[in-house]
DNA sequence: CGCGGGAA
DNA sequence: TTCCCGCGG
């Protein structure tokens, strides 16, 4: 879910035109993109995509698609799959499979009844990512030429790693915690065709991309990082989820600012969870991540993303090979620069 | 969500 | 050319 410090974060929040994006490079959240295409790309009654062995293709689609206009744009995608989570998340993870498994029962329900939109709500929220899942993604970017990193533990603290050190330009994700993680810069809404509908209504809206730069939304609120982590853990995290009673976001900088230190603002306010804060503090502060990862973006591989997608997917031919000829096009506009290496033919 | 065919 | 909307797997 993650942490909700949306009201701090948009006075600072710049929304760009994609082609500002065009020629960096974005460590984008892969669970974040693919739970986002496993609850959206469905039918009217909520069944999501399948091939014909019954095997879920939603996340396909959306990735396979949605990274090519990336590359189109001249957007250099790296995709961070989670690892291990850190042991303090696992209660609110069985927390989140008992929401849907709750929400799976009135799915069911609803479909008796013969109500299709509150169907597909429900279904939604069942939306679970298996290892084969995440295992099929991994093939079609490795297939389109797409580099992936595997996280040790959280990939949004991966991301924010990467960025730290420069090797990618922002992490993208629709979630702030890559901000609490030290990320550099965010961005939003990295989705191409801006048009999203609200949940639950029949109103559309322009999303544009949105862009959160660490720096400018420390100095706006005058805290450092670690008061950022701070106030995140008041308002509430995965590792502390609610977060502590009584306090929002204003009420949480407030506190943060006046008493300065960490330590004293955790002796200032009841903590009830079973982990300290300065555990979660931690947590943010010092992840586990690495640095053996190499971004290459390479030629995309046709036939095997014909053979995977068309043979053993059951996507249209059409459909894909169209697809792939964009991508191959924009590969060799942006990514197939001519390097001093293949200048001197190494 | 994003594609693409048909309407305008 | 742009917009809309039904379908994709």
């Amino acid at each position: 879910m993650g942490v909700d410090i949306k009201e701090l974060v948009e006075p600072v929040a710049r929304e760009v035109e994609l082609n500002l994006l065009t020629g960096k490079a974005v460590a984008i959240d892969a669970y974040n993109s693919l739970y986002q295409f496993l609850a959206t790309i469905r039918q009217k009654d909520g069944t999501p995509l399948m091939d014909a062995q019954g095997n879920i293709t939603s996340h396909l689609n959306g990735l396979f698609y949605r990274t090519i206009n990336y590359v189109e744009n001249g957007i250099r995608p790296v995709y961070v799959f989670d690892g291990k989570p850190p042991e303090v998340k696992l209660r609110e993870l069985e927390r989140r499979q008992q929401v849907k498994a709750e929400a799976e029962k009135r799915y069911l329900e609803a479909l008796e009844r013969g109500d299709l939109e509150e169907a597909r709500i429900y279904a939604q929220q069942t939306s679970r990512l298996t290892s084969s899942m995440v295992e099929d993604a991994k093939k079609l970017l490795t297939y389109m030429g797409i580099p992936f990193v595997q996280a040790p533990s959280e990939g949004e603290a991966q991301a924010a790693f990467m960025t730290r050190r420069g090797d990618v330009w922002a992490s993208g994700s629709q979630d702030y915690d890559s901000l609490l993680f030290g990320s550099v810069r965010l961005v939003r809404n990295l989705a191409i065709t801006g048009k999203r509908k609200l949940p639950r209504k029949e109103v559309y809206v322009e999303v544009k991309p949105e862009v959160v730069e660490l720096e400018e939304l420390l100095s706006f609120h005058g805290i450092t990082r670690e008061q950022l982590v701070v106030i995140g853990i008041l308002v509430g995290t995965d590792y502390n989820p609610g977060g502590v009673k009584g306090y929002g976001v204003k009420k949480a900088l407030k506190l943060v600012k006046e008493l300065g230190d960490p330590v004293k603002v955790f002796k200032a306010i009841p903590w009830e969870f079973e982990t300290p804060p300065d555990v979660i503090m931690q947590l943010f502060l010092e992840p586990e991540v690495t640095e053996n990862y190499s971004l290459q973006w390479r030629e995309p591989d046709k036939e095997k993303v014909i053979k995977f997608l068309v043979d053993e997917h059951q996507f249209s031919i059409n459909r894909v090979e169209n697809a792939l000829e964009r991508l191959e096009k924009a590969y060799k506009t942006f990514f197939k620069q001519a390097s001093l290496e293949s200048w001197f033919g190494f």
